[in-house]
RNA sequence: GUGACCGUAGCUCAGCUGGUAGAGCAUCGGAUUGUGGCUCCGAAGGUCGCGGGUUCGAGCCCCGUCGGUCACCCCA
C-alpha cells in the first residue's frame, strides 16, 4: 500500500496486469512478431545506449522541438558530461552508424531496434514517461521503393498483432529545394493572419511554419484552410519521388490516405512522412510514425547519406489491439505427498525439463489438495504424483487432468517409459 | 507545464447527518488421513495514499502534498 511505488508515469509488466501493456504474455507476443517480421525483411537488430550525449538529441530533433525544449530527462555524470535518457531512437542509431563507419558497408544498411524511450511528460492514455518503441532505420538509399518497404513493414507488423481501426496517412513535405521556396510564402501568409492564430502557432512562424498545421485550435485551423500548401512548391524530383511511393503502396495493396496537413514533430524529416493512427486509442492515437530524413546523417557530422525509418510504440500497439485471453499452460505438474518425495520430484522435473517438457512443482508447502489446485490453475494437462507408495515401489503415478485417469509408470529404466507415456 | 475527476484488503467496491472498517472475487486450510475444476465451512489479509488542521472523536469536514485517470500541449 504505502512505501515505494514506481516513478510517476511508469508502469510494471507483471502477472495479473490489467492493461494490455501490463501483461507479460502480450509483450512476448509483440516482441516475437516483431522479430519474425524484421527477419523476413532482412533487417539486423541493433542496440545502442539508452542515454547519449545531450547534444546528439539537441542536434537531431532541433533546438526548437518540444522534445528538446521540455521533455528530456537530462543529467550530468560525475565527470561533468551532459547526458540525456533517449527520447527517441533515430538519433542514437544514426550516431552509431557514423561513429563506426557503417556507410562503408554495402548500402543500404537495414536496422531495427526495440527498447525504452524517455520523455518527461504528463501521462495519459497511451502516453508514459518511459515507453517502448520498436523502430526501423534504413540508411544509404533514396529509392522511393525503400519508403514503400518501410511503410509496408510497419503495416504488416501492426496487422500481425491485430491493431484495430487503423488508417495510414502519408504526405510529401518536400526536399530542401521545395521547402526553400515554400517557407517564405507560408510565413508571409501566416504573418498576415498573425492576430487570428493561437500563441503556439505564432511562435512557430519563425521556427518551422509547417508545424502550425499541427494546431488543434479552431481559429488557427480556419485560417489554415486558405494557407498555401507545399504541393504547389514541390520540386520535380520531390513530386516524382512521392508518385512512386504512392504507386508502390498501391501495388502492395496497402491502403493509405494522403493528408496534406500531416507534418511530423521532428525537424529532420524530408519528402515522405507517414503516420498510423488507430480509432481504438484515446487522444494519443498515433500508433506508429516515421519518414525520410535525408539531411540527418550529415547534420550529425557524417557523410551526406539519406535515411528512412519509423518508430512504433508497443504500449499503443497493445492498447489498440484486441487482447487474447489465453495464458500459457504448463505441460506437467509434480505433486509430492511426503517430505522425502520432494528431492526426487525435483530430479524428475529437471529431467523432463531437459527433454523440453515444461514442468513445475510446489514450493509453498501446500497440502495434496492444494497442489492439485495449483496444477489446475496452471492448466497442467498431466500430474505426476510421488508419495510413499511410489517411492517404495519405484514408480510414479501419472494422472490425466482431463479424464481423471491414473496409472503407475515404473521409473526403473530411466525416464524413457515416462516420456513415452507423456507423449501419448 | 495547465485543467477536471479520483485515491478504503492482492483485485472490484460498500461504508448513512463525523462515533475509530465491511462484502464479493482471489489466497491458504478444512469438509474428502494421498487427488483439481462444483458446493459448504473457516482463516489470514487494512499505517482508509501521505502530512497537517478542525473536533471529545475524522475513512467521512478543511488545507497541503504525492499518486492515478482523462483532456490540453505534444507525441510512440
Amino acid at each position: 500500500m504505502s512505501g515505494f511505488r514506481g516513478p510517476k508515469g511508469t508502469y510494471d509488466v507483471i502477472p495479473g496486469g490489467r492493461e494490455p501493456h501490463e501483461r507479460p504474455e502480450l509483450w512476448e507476443l509483440v516482441e516475437g512478431l516483431a522479430r519474425a517480421t524484421f527477419e523476413r525483411y532482412n533487417y539486423t537488430r541493433v542496440s545502442t545506449p539508452v542515454f547519449e550525449e545531450t547534444e546528439v538529441f539537441v542536434r537531431s530533433s532541433g533546438e526548437a522541438s518540444d522534445i528538446v525544449r521540455k521533455e528530456m530527462f537530462s543529467f550530468r555524470d560525475k565527470g561533468g558530461r551532459e547526458l540525456t535518457l533517449r527520447p527517441e531512437g533515430t538519433a542514437g542509431v544514426v550516431r552509431a552508424y557514423i561513429q563506426h563507419g557503417l556507410y562503408k558497408l554495402a548500402q543500404p544498411v537495414k536496422l531495427w531496434y526495440m527498447g525504452p524511450m524517455f520523455r518527461h511528460e504528463r501521462q495519459q492514455k497511451g502516453r508514459y514517461r518511459q515507453h517502448t518503441q520498436i523502430g526501423a532505420e534504413v540508411l544509404g538509399s533514396e529509392d522511393p521503393l525503400l519508403d514503400v518497404e518501410v511503410i509496408a513493414l510497419l503495416y504488416e507488423l501492426h496487422r500481425s498483432v491485430g491493431v484495430r481501426d487503423e488508417v495510414f496517412y502519408i504526405n510529401n513535405i518536400g526536399d530542401f529545394e521545395s521547402r526553400r521556396r515554400y517557407f517564405p510564402e507560408l510565413r508571409a501568409f501566416l504573418e498576415k493572419h498573425r492576430s487570428e492564430l493561437d500563441p503556439d502557432s505564432v511562435e512557430r512562424i519563425e521556427i518551422n511554419p509547417m508545424r502550425t498545421f499541427d494546431s488543434k485550435d479552431p481559429n488557427t485551423q480556419a485560417v489554415l484552410e486558405e494557407a498555401p500548401t507545399i504541393g504547389e512548391f514541390l520540386s520535380e524530383p520531390a513530386k516524382e519521388h512521392f508518385e512512386q511511393v504512392k504507386a508502390g503502396l498501391e501495388a502492395l495493396e496497402i491502403p493509405y490516405e494522403v493528408d496534406e496537413r500531416l507534418v511530423r514533430g521532428l525537424d529532420y524529416y524530408t519528402l515522405t512522412v507517414f503516420e498510423a493512427k488507430s480509432g481504438a486509442l484515446g487522444a494519443q492515437d498515433t500508433v506508429g510514425a516515421g519518414g525520410r530524413y535525408n539531411g540527418l546523417v550529415s547534420l550529425l557530422g557524417g557523410p551526406d547519406v539519406p535515411g528512412m525509418g519509423f518508430g512504433t510504440g508497443i504500449e499503443r500497439i497493445l492498447l489498440a489491439a484486441s487482447a487474447p485471453e489465453e495464458r500459457a499452460a504448463v505441460d506437467v505438474f509434480v505433486v509430492t505427498l511426503v517430505r522425502e518425495a520432494r528431492a526426487p520430484a525435483l530430479r524428475l522435473a529437471t529431467e523432463l525439463r531437459r527433454e523440453g517438457i515444461s514442468c513445475d512443482l510446489d514450493y509453498a508447502g501446500r497440502s495434496a489438495k492444494g497442489q492439485f489446485k495449483q496444477a489446475d490453475r496452471l492448466s497442467a494437462r498431466r500430474v505426476l504424483v510421488l508419495g510413499e507408495d511410489e517411492l517404495s515401489g519405484g514408480y510414479v503415478t501419472l494422472r490425466d487432468m482431463d479424464s481423471g485417469e491414473q496409472r503407475g509408470v515404473p521409473l526403473s529404466d530411466g525416464s524413457a517409459a515416462l516420456l513415452r507415456e507423456l507423449a501419448r
